[in-house]
Formats: structure tokens, sequence, C-alpha cells
RNA sequence: GGCCAGGUAGCUCAGUCGGUAGAGCAGAGGACUGAAAAUCCUCGUGUCGGCAGUUCGAUUCUGUCCCUGGCCA
């Protein structure tokens, strides 16, 4: 498995890891899954994709509902195709949540539910947030000492698990615990020094812009993919649809989302810090890298 | 060369009627169990341009020098 922030160049060390161990890469990221966002999601190409066979890319499209569990189930189900054809599996990717949840579980939670969101979105509307928290505080004390009070996603979802099960939240996640343990894992994560990951970041982002990246958004547009979707929303998305709609110029758009991607980058190396089983290295390593993998797999040298 | 306006946190600036200073942005750290590229939390000591003077005490007043911008020669 290899994972790390956004442009430390994980896509090309799974790449020439994935030809030397016989593997298949399993995507888990939380937007290359939506078809038609090619150039934003950094997404690899259909050059790249025929070196070695990838899963979990080009799934749903923009306006459908995807999540940590929908992943899950459909990682799991490319793995076992992977297994079945005798391969080894390369999991990468910068999600940190749908990583944990292939690799350690999730609790059986409730789907989803629209009617419910809608009575919540109607009493935030006309009592505040304040007044969903104070609800939460009553039904699950635990988990309003862990969710912030202005935390609004977090406290639909805490309302919603009780309002589905009769059970709070936070006793389904003192159950779970994250103790799923499908299968062994050998985790890297990638890391370059802040200046230097920051600089691949804005070429990048750079390079996007000049890809043709106005075009990809107007592109969705015009296929009816409204901008107030949360995958037009995501990084770089979000900052292409105002530069389109004529709001912002196309220089204040690349240098928001580069910021916008320099401050992804953080979010990501803070979760991922917090996993104490990675092994941390510089993708200039991909010898050692490869040498870990091949023992962790039982191949020996070669 | 003369006149004017400035030189305060990485940047843009505020402020101290003399008791060594604070906002925004940038940046950093953190949380995260069906929206996660989302959502949310926390964090501001810097020769207040240099030197000298007045003062118990100067970033604040005075002088001088340096730098920047504008106007006039």
């Amino acid at each position: 498995m290899i994972v790390g922030p956004t442009g430390v160049g994980k896509t090309d060390m799974a790449l020439t890891l994935a030809e030397g161990l016989d593997a298949e890469i399993v995507s888990a990221d939380s937007m290359q899954v939506y078809r038609y966002m090619d150039i934003g999601t950094a997404k690899p190409t259909p050059a790249q994709r025929r070196r070695r066979p990838h899963h979990l890319l080009d799934v749903v499209d923009p306006d459908e509902s995807f999540h940590a569990a929908r992943f899950r189930e459909q990682a799991l189900e490319a793995m076992d195709g992977v297994r079945v054809r005798g391969r080894n599996v390369l999991v990468t990717g910068g999600t940190g949540l749908y990583v944990k949840a292939l690799t350690r579980g999730l609790f059986a939670g409730p789907a989803r539910d629209a009617a419910l969101r809608a009575d919540l979105e109607q009493t935030m509307a006309e009592h505040g947030l304040v007044h969903l928290f104070e609800r939460l505080r009553r039904v699950d004390p635990a988990a309003a000492d862990r969710i912030h009070c202005r935390d609004r996603i977090r406290i639909v979802r805490a309302l919603e698990v009780f309002h589905g099960t009769g059970k709070p939240l936070s006793q389904w996640q003192r159950a779970h615990g994250f103790g799923d343990r499908p299968f062994d894992v050998l985790g890297v994560g990638l890391e370059r020094p802040r200046p230097e990951l920051y600089e691949r970041i804005d070429r990048r982002c750079g390079r996007m812009m000049t890809a043709g990246l106005l075009d990809e958004v107007r592109d969705l547009l015009d296929r009816g993919y409204a901008p107030t979707l949360r995958s037009m929303q995501s990084v770089g998305y979000r900052q292409a649809v105002q530069c389109v709609a004529g709001r912002t110029s196309e220089a204040e758009a690349l240098s928001s989302m580069q910021q916008a991607t320099r401050r992804l980058a953080k979010r990501q190396l803070t979760w991922f810090r917090a996993d104490s089983s990675l092994h941390w290295m510089h993708p200039d390593r991909i010898d050692e890298i490869g040498g870990l993998c091949r023992r962790f797999l039982g191949l020996g040298r070669s």
C-alpha cells in the first residue's frame, strides 16, 4: 500500500512497483472515482492505465453519491478479482478515510437518509446548528463531546445513525473500534521536504491549467453537472468553476487552486502521520521500497 | 539637490496622548467511522530602519543618517 499527500509521486511509484511485483493497482482516491474528471484529479492517463490494470477509477458519474462504505465494498470486490487472477494487490491513494475503511473496516451503520437530512436542514435553517447539536447532546452525549459544535457534517451523521438504528454513534464506534483486519498490509508513506512538495504542487497545478482544466470544467457543466455538486466543489474544480463563471481571472484561479492544494496536502499529511504502522520514505528510495514489498510478499530478491 | 509621505510579524497594514505591540492574509499544528479534495478546531516576540539625544523609561518625542515612493529642480 502506498499513501501520501497529493503531488508527492504516488502514481508513478505505484506503476513502477506494480510492474515489478506483478500487481494490479487499487486506487484509494475519493475524486478519481468520478468519470469525466481527469485533469483536475491527476488521474492516471490511458497510457499509464494500459501498463497495469487499475481499479476504482471512473466508477461513478460526478452527480452520484459515493462514500467510504461504497468504496470499501467495491475495493474489496476488486481485490478478490485480483487474487483470483493470482496477482498481488497494490493499494495507492491519498484519501485517508478510504484507506482506513478498506484496511480496518467500518461499523455497519445506516445509509444516508435523505428524508431525515431534509428535516435536519429545515430545523437548522429555523433554529440554527446549535439546536441540532443540543439534540445530539441529549441522545448521544459521548459523541457530542467528541464532535465540535460547529462541525455540521458530523453532527448530522451522528443524528442520522441514532435515528436509523436507535443506537448512539458513539456506541457503534466503541464496539467496532476499527478492529477489522481483513488482510495483512505493508504500508509505505511517501514524503518529501515541504518546500519540495509545494513546488511540485504549484507546478502541477500550472500544468493542469495548460492541459485544459477549464475546458474540462466547461464540458462537465455542459453535461449538466451542477457547480454545487460535491465533486465540483473539490480542490481545483471549485476554483475552475469560479473562473469559468467569470468571477475570477485565470491567474487568480490558478493561485487559489495552488493554495487549496497545498492545504489539502497538509491535511493528508496530518491524517497519515497519525498512522504509526507506515514506513515513511522519500520517493527517490524506490529500490528500497521495492525491496520492502518483495520481502513482505515473500518474493525474495530478484 | 529641495520638498512631501512612508519605513512595525513572510506580505498588506493598524496602533502605542512615552510604560517594548495587534489584525487580515500567508504559514504551522491538530481532529476525523456512509460528504473526507469534504467538514471542523487551535496557534501571532517582532533589533516597531540605523545611530545619538531628551527621559526613571523611547517603537512612540527630537536630531541625524540610510532606504523606498511621489512631486519640484
